[in-house]
DNA sequence: TGACATCTACGAAAAACTTCGTATAAGATT
DNA sequence: AATCTTATACGAAGTTTTTCGTAGATGTCA
């Protein structure tokens, strides 16, 4: 019974990415979408379909002559994960730190930093009554 | 001239951590707290200080007998550059939705969440009068 | 000083990750 | 049907990361 957190490589999450924007995709698409950023290869792309398949990272519809692949988990769930490794890696659970370079790192609008304003009213709440 | 990003492994952000914490330390201390979490060998811990050294990861003093090591770029820094390279990767750069998922995963003291309600404030105002 | 404990140096294997070439299958076109 | 185009399969080489064994240096102390 392994607990296989399946985490993601750095190439394996750029494919992911493309995955969960147009929530489906073949080979040729997912190609087409990476090659533009960094030149790589119509098989290097494939492969890495395959092996992340064998992983369960992604599942595939076979029907089509182009096969059709998809994320197998969900977004937030692998976001979740990563968030966590981070938290605990590099920040000794510390979410402040991290969130304090989250704000430093990016310019967030004022709307963005009205909803995280938000959150963390619930997170209090959420605290408060436990 | 290469734009040498530095970025640690995995392994190696495992010893940063320890070294940040401590501020400096030998092998051996290192080598015992990290072989707490995993089992690891003492060898195996010199020769990732060995090659940070080499990277230019972390600096050390050869004096004493047992050389001591110490994290040549600052904790700040390192960090920075980790939540950049994840919030670009992971979530298309919205600060919004790596925040959402540091709270959600950690539970964050009433305290903290004070702090970061601040830190959102600060960046409010400064993004006002830009 | 000799035996012992502790340390660094270093090569190299093992494992994980990335990239690509070639073979082959199958639909589309003329 | 023969050819062209577009796919998948898959082995294997190239890199990077991780792990560890062994050799040799140096300090300690009885």
């Amino acid at each position: 019974m392994s607990k296989k957190t399946n985490k993601p490589t750095t190439a394996e999450l750029e494919i992911l990415s493309v995955l969960w924007e147009k929530d489906a995709a073949t080979v040729r698409e997912v190609h087409e979408i990476l090659n533009a950023a960094k030149p790589t290869t119509y098989t290097t792309v494939l492969k890495f379909l395959q092996i992340m398949d064998e992983k369960g990272l992604v599942e595939r519809d076979k029907q089509a002559k182009a096969h059709v692949y998809r994320a197998k988990q969900p977004q937030g769930e692998t976001q979740k994960n990563l968030v966590a490794d981070l938290l605990e890696k590099a920040f000794r659970g510390s979410a402040l730190k991290l969130v304090q370079h989250v704000l430093e790192t990016k310019p967030t609008s004022a709307a963005e930093l009205a909803e995280i304003r938000q959150m963390i009213t619930e997170a209090e709440e959420k605290g408060a009554n436990k």
